[in-house]
DNA sequence: CGTTCACTTGAAAGTGTTCAATTACTGTGG
DNA sequence: CCACAGTAATTGAACACTTTCAAGTGAACG
């Protein structure tokens, strides 16, 4: 299956037809690849670290709507304004690859697999956002937070790290914005958890020891 | 440009190529259009009337994902896991045209524009989730449903029906299931509303009488 | 080694929920 | 057209959960 982009760190050439504008680009912790308002020329295949995407109020409310990794493409909800909506931030060093979006109508004529997988991406995307829906509207903070650390567990899990002990790349704030909640509720519920044994948390270190316990409280 | 469907309530021909596969179907109030976990088939235009979208979780918790009225399209999120995730019903008498979506191949090489309208249906639909991630996350009850009223409005002008009169076509309950808030929260807004002068309510009409107020408090 | 930023914990205060009771609709059949 | 039944909407009061504010601890970095 071609892709926009492989991820991983190597200088392996994309699988993409040659003569597609697609530039690699670093960016260091705290660097931002867009901000809301610019217009949208691009999206970004992550190859790989972290980035994460956060809407902002006029009052300063940050709402974090994503954390992406290798594999994941941003911007995508651009298209329809032509303008980001939201702001795209590296959680640690991270790799992109730039695709024009003037170029994807080329492309998939190119690539006719291109178009199906957009489609996939997208809906994936969907997906995802209402699972998060749920989330918002619907779970009080444990749950969350269980859901929360199952999910990144998956993630992780279909990348072949392991998925009981990682990093997280993101402040408590950062995952507070993203879940609805206080930071302070997100270092209580931690607590909670660690207290209870089902992880063991050092700063962002975590180590998850009881999954399907987890799993229970998650629910949903 | 073209359509998948004609909104409205006509017998218009569609303005698509013939022997695409196309079915009209029309729905009672309450009707379900599709469940969570049905086999996915089919997308859905919305001819007529209005559509909610909800997952439910296992102990009986509802989020509605959406409020959907003629023009849009539903069923897109199901497509990366060959199922439908959430179900449809109809809040109202409504009209549809099921487009099977194993055609989306061939119909999008007939009309190349297709997939490009495809993606804007799709990033429309990203953008606003991220809209109602921030709503669910970051707001309080007022902003909510100021927001909500606002969202609805702006809707009903874009299709050229009055914006500040106009009949709410789900339920109090619906709406916070929404909202992710009560329905007596809804109530008691929708009542502290009423008593500010920003709106008239009688049971599911509405009327919105001060739009620059009601800015004020949605904010974000 | 001190400064800064992130994280943690405690106590008080809100905000929205829950439960219960009441009132208003809607639609149906007599 | 009215009465009735069932559903939807509203309101009140007590309660629960999360937030806010404040203080303190810990880790990272120049």
């Amino acid at each position: 299956m071609y892709r926009l982009c492989h991820p991983g760190d190597g200088e392996e050439a994309p699988d993409l037809p040659h003569g597609i504008v697609k530039r690699k680009r670093t960016l260091k912790r705290g660097e931002t690849l867009y901000r809301a308002g610019e217009p949208f020329r691009n999206v970004y295949a992550i190859r790989y670290g972290s980035v994460k995407t956060s809407l902002v109020t006029d009052d300063g409310r940050v709402q974090v709507t994503g954390f992406h990794i290798a594999g994941e493409l941003l911007g995508l909800s651009a298209i329809v304004t032509g303008r980001y909506n939201c702001e795209a931030k590296a959680l640690e060093a991270a790799g992109v690859c730039e695709v024009r979006f003037d170029q994807f109508g080329e492309l998939s004529r190119q690539l006719p697999s291109l178009q199906y997988q957009m489609l996939q991406i997208m809906s994936q995307e969907l997906l995802h956002n209402q699972e998060l829906m749920l989330l918002l509207g619907k779970k009080n903070a444990k749950e969350r937070l269980a859901t929360y650390l199952l999910n990144l567990s998956q993630r992780f899990e279909k990348r072949a790290c392991s998925y009981t002990r990682f990093n997280l790349t993101m402040s408590r704030s950062d995952i507070g914005n993203y879940l609805g909640l206080a930071e302070e509720t997100v270092c209580r519920i931690f607590s909670l958890f660690h207290e209870e044994g089902l992880v063991t948390t050092r700063s962002r270190q975590i180590q998850l020891n009881d999954l399907d316990r987890l799993k229970a409280i998650a629910r949903g």
